[in-house]
RNA sequence: GCGGCUAUAGUUCAGCGGCAGAACGCCUGACUGUGGCUCAGGAUGUCGUGGGUUCGAUCCCCACUAGCCGCCCCA
């Protein structure tokens, strides 16, 4: 018999990697705080349609990546209703918007979440069937803001602020506008024109887009097809005066604070809600999956699935591929204890769980030994997961005057119980 | 879903149609209340799983599974 192991494209996290995952949790949760923004926890799964609906029933995620079943009924009146487990979350957020009635308060919505996503897509590096995401939405009716362009530049600078925290180096962020509900269908119309007499020069990939996404043909990486490319219709030239000033005006407020950009006029996002901005913060030394996170603005995704008007701009952020550039650019952390405490003799195991309680009462990290261990075992173990090594032995519980020995410097002093902590603190 | 590469010790990897190897790590001792460095010794294992070819397969062949890389797509 096989023995169990994870199943494919998922995989257990373990220190000291875990470290590394609360400190990037820690740091987003902390930036988002000082933006205001609160936590928001949907559920893991969700009514099928929600996604069919809020994604798109053509998207490759809705088609074919996504983990569905049948629930069962619970009486024979009930129908069996599809459940799917989240491929993405702002579909969640947008669905608790409306079930709440968020947009009564009358004021903007800035929610983020932390938390797995499915999809069930080949496994790569930085890919996984269980991702981890951080995302965050700001959604509310009209009349708080929500569609104003300053809220778009507002969430770019905090991602901004959000990777240099980090101490990601060297990241990239693209925007473009994909305009509106109106503008978008005349773009792809247009392409669709374009792209008849031409398409048969181009590559296979891209004459199957043309038919089924023409959008995606823009951000073909066929080198052959460039040239094809670039005499397409541009969509900055399909947008309506109110979308391009609506550019305009976040690119304004991106140059004010000094957010480096570049505008590319081929980001087009794969998901169907997205309307004017689109962006995507991208990464060198990713592979083939080099973004690190995306967004947009969406302000028709509350009503295509059944809400209010209720404008929003949101992004997610792929977890493990931030973990991935980190590991990629600092060295493992190590995590040594304050202090391991050697019991010496088994005699005195109760007593050392008793020391090891009030330093660890006293906010100190701290490992602690076993009286079975030999002395020289004990010191090896204490210079693998220690900085210093506390000697406790009759002698030291006879006289209230502990051993301890830092390990870095060799220095070895006798100090007394009561002021032990700040020497260990040190 | 498609294509390529890979799977051997805890880890990273070498290897060969005929008893399974190295380095690091681990254990023991030199050193019985003193770690790191050094030295001497020791144990590593269903060679991914299942079939086939063969006197004999870890090696060759097939299938499966998993990982990596790319494609599709996407954060």
């Amino acid at each position: 018999m096989s023995t169990l192991k994870a199943v494919r494209g998922t995989r257990d996290l373990l220190p000291p990697e875990t470290e590394l995952w609360n400190f990037v949790e820690e740091t987003a949760r902390r930036v988002f705080a000082r933006y205001n923004f609160g936590e928001i926890r949907t559920p893991v799964f969700e009514d099928t349609q929600l996604f069919a609906r809020g994604v798109g029933e053509e998207t490759d995620i809705v088609s074919k990546e996504m983990y569905t079943w049948e629930d069962r009924a619970r009486a024979q009146s009930e129908k069996a209703q599809s459940l799917t487990l989240r491929p993405e979350n702002t579909a969640g957020v947008v669905r608790a918007y409306i079930e709440h009635k968020l947009g009564e308060t009358g004021l903007l919505q800035k929610l983020y979440y932390i938390g797995p996503q499915f999809r069930r897509e080949r496994p790569q590096k930085g890919r996984y069937r269980q991702f981890y995401q951080i995302g965050a939405e700001v959604i509310g009716p009209p009349s708080a803001g929500s569609e104003s362009p300053l809220r778009d530049a507002e969430v770019l600078e905090m991602l901004a602020t959000l990777l240099d925290e980090l101490g990601i180096t060297g990241w990239h962020l693209e925007i473009n506008s994909v305009g509106s509900a109106m503008d978008r269908p005349r773009y792809v119309a247009a392409l669709r024109e374009a792209l008849g007499p031409v398409k048969h020069l181009m590559c296979e990939d891209n004459q199957r887009r043309a038919e089924t996404n023409p959008l995606r043909v823009l951000d073909s990486k066929d080198p052959g097809d460039q040239e094809i490319i670039d005499k397409l219709p541009k969509i900055a030239d399909f947008l309506d005066e109110s979308s391009k000033a609506h550019f305009a005006a976040v690119c304004a407020a991106l140059n004010a604070c000094g957010v480096p950009y570049t505008v590319n006029p081929r980001l087009v996002r794969g998901l169907d809600y997205y309307t004017r901005t689109t962006f995507e913060f991208t990464h060198g030394g990713l592979g083939a999956q080099n973004a690190l996170l995306g967004g947009g603005r969406y302000d028709g995704l509350s009503e295509i699935i059944g809400g209010p008007k209720a404008p929003g701009i949101g992004f997610a952020m792929g977890e493990d591929r931030l973990i991935l550039t980190l590991e990629a650019q600092a060295a493992a952390r190590t995590n040594l204890a304050d202090a391991y405490v050697a019991p010496m003799g088994e005699g005195l195991n109760p007593a050392a769980l008793k020391l090891a309680r009030e330093l660890r009462r006293a906010g100190l990290r701290v490992e602690l030994g076993d009286g079975g261990f030999r002395l020289k075992k004990s010191f090896e173990m204490g210079n693998k997961l220690a900085r210093k090594i506390v000697l406790f032995g009759e002698d030291e519980q006879q006289s209230g005057i502990l051993t301890v020995k830092d390990f870095a410097s060799g220095e070895q002093v006798k100090v007394p119980r009561a002021d032990i902590v700040p020497v260990l603190r040190k």
